[in-house]
DNA sequence: GGTTAGCAGATCGTTCAACAATCCTACGGT
DNA sequence: ACCGTAGGATTGTTGAACGATCTGCTAACC
């Protein structure tokens, strides 16, 4: 995406919510969230304020603030007196995301009951609708809710909101990675296998297919992560 | 704490850091955290701009900044149009706090190696100087340090800031309580328990002993909190 | 030739003053 | 007692300004 292209993007996101949502820092969080989710910005890149002060419509004082929000998401980088850049993810990040959702993913997935499988199977859907369209960022997206629907089965808001905040961080990776159809695709049928099997009462046979899972995405990412730093 | 004491405190604080650490509203919120952890700024409490302005020696725009990070960090609440608020916990708040504390030290503790337990048992030495000194808040602190530790054996840097967040937390939770000697003292016992059981090779006995003390803390500070709300 | 000092230019950090938007309270009508 | 409405207080946002810091370039120096 150009950069014409992102600041035209910005106006579209900003007209859309400048009054539904609250704060202007927050719009412009939003806006700017969701560009960088979409990879109009890419991990690296530098944002300068004076560029955004027109296409967000808001005072350099209301943009630092989104960028304040948006930092502590761990979405951008504020280097002091350097400036805003967005996050690169580096090989101990990804080592340390996946050793987080390894501790919380596999706890969680023990204490799932049948509700929280409806919705994880509810996920596998989505990603094979996805799949069928070719959206294949849309299964990444799927595959993300499904893991996120396992740390549900806990029910705890700030493990929510913990696994919110790694599947943003991933989804950072993701864009920096090759071709996302080879990396998503094939999570898709691991995923239905996991729901099979804890649905079918073994459990723990469930746990050790997702303990594999997430070994092997470890494994995958540090690949596309380590050659090139 | 009267109100002039609070703002003769925060000069003190604002003078000693302002050209040791980074930014302006950093350091505005540093003054502010510490100001909330000691009991300075009670839960509950409003926070009005203007009367910090002084005091912070910074401009209204920095002093916003400094909200936000606090804002992030859960330890104060803004509410649009009305003005920031010292967070005060709900009884929820405290089931979600130990559900979490519950998945994460056990699994923790279980990964534990030697440098873990020597990391811990210096934690249990530390209150143990407190308590003899009749430093009860330290001996919290104390506490705190020594579950920090158990989550420290994971080795993650995420967990390590989760494990953060939440004693902050938790602390914010001990100011609304009653007599921090009756609360803290006896923890400090169960603590050199757990060390000694999975330094002595009974992982899974220690294992135990965190979940009963984990249990009986949440249902301690629960009782406080669901009397009056 | 390579290294370092110093000089712009760009960008960030912070302040200030002003105005708009919103909320709270107290007053008065019913 | 209830409700709507002014008024004051506080927050939300803006724009301009100035000092501080970084970057890259030039030039002097070894």
């Amino acid at each position: 995406m150009s950069v014409e292209d992102a600041v035209g993007r910005l106006r579209d996101l900003v007209g859309l919510r400048r009054r539904v949502h609250g704060t202007a820092a927050e719009v412009a969080a939003d806006a700017l969230r969701e560009l960088i989710m979409e990879g109009g910005l890419r991990p690296g890149d530098r944002v300068v304020e004076e560029s955004l002060l027109g296409p967000l419509e808001v005072s350099r004082n209301t943009l630092r603030e989104a960028f304040r929000l948006l930092a502590h998401e761990k979405l951008v980088e504020h280097k002091v007196n350097r400036g805003v850049f967005v996050r690169a993810l580096t090989a101990d990040d990804v080592r340390d995301l996946f050793t987080v959702r390894v501790l919380i993913e596999l706890t969680a997935l023990r204490r799932s009951r049948e509700a929280d499988w409806t919705a994880m199977s509810q996920a596998v859907a989505k990603g094979k609708a996805c799949a069928k369209a070719h959206d294949w960022l849309g299964v990444g997206t799927a595959n993300m809710r499904f893991h996120k629907a396992i740390v549900a089965s806990v029910g705890s808001a700030r493990l929510d909101e913990l696994m919110g905040q790694l599947t943003a961080e991933l989804r950072l990776g993701f864009h920096e990675m090759g071709d996302p159809r080879a990396f998503h695709e094939k999570y898709l049928t691991r995923n239905a296998g996991i729901v099979d099997a804890v649905s079918g009462g073994d459990v723990e046979g469930a746990v050790g297919l997702l303990h594999e899972y997430l070994d092997d995405a470890k494994t995958e990412m540090l690949a596309a992560f380590s050659s090139d730093r």
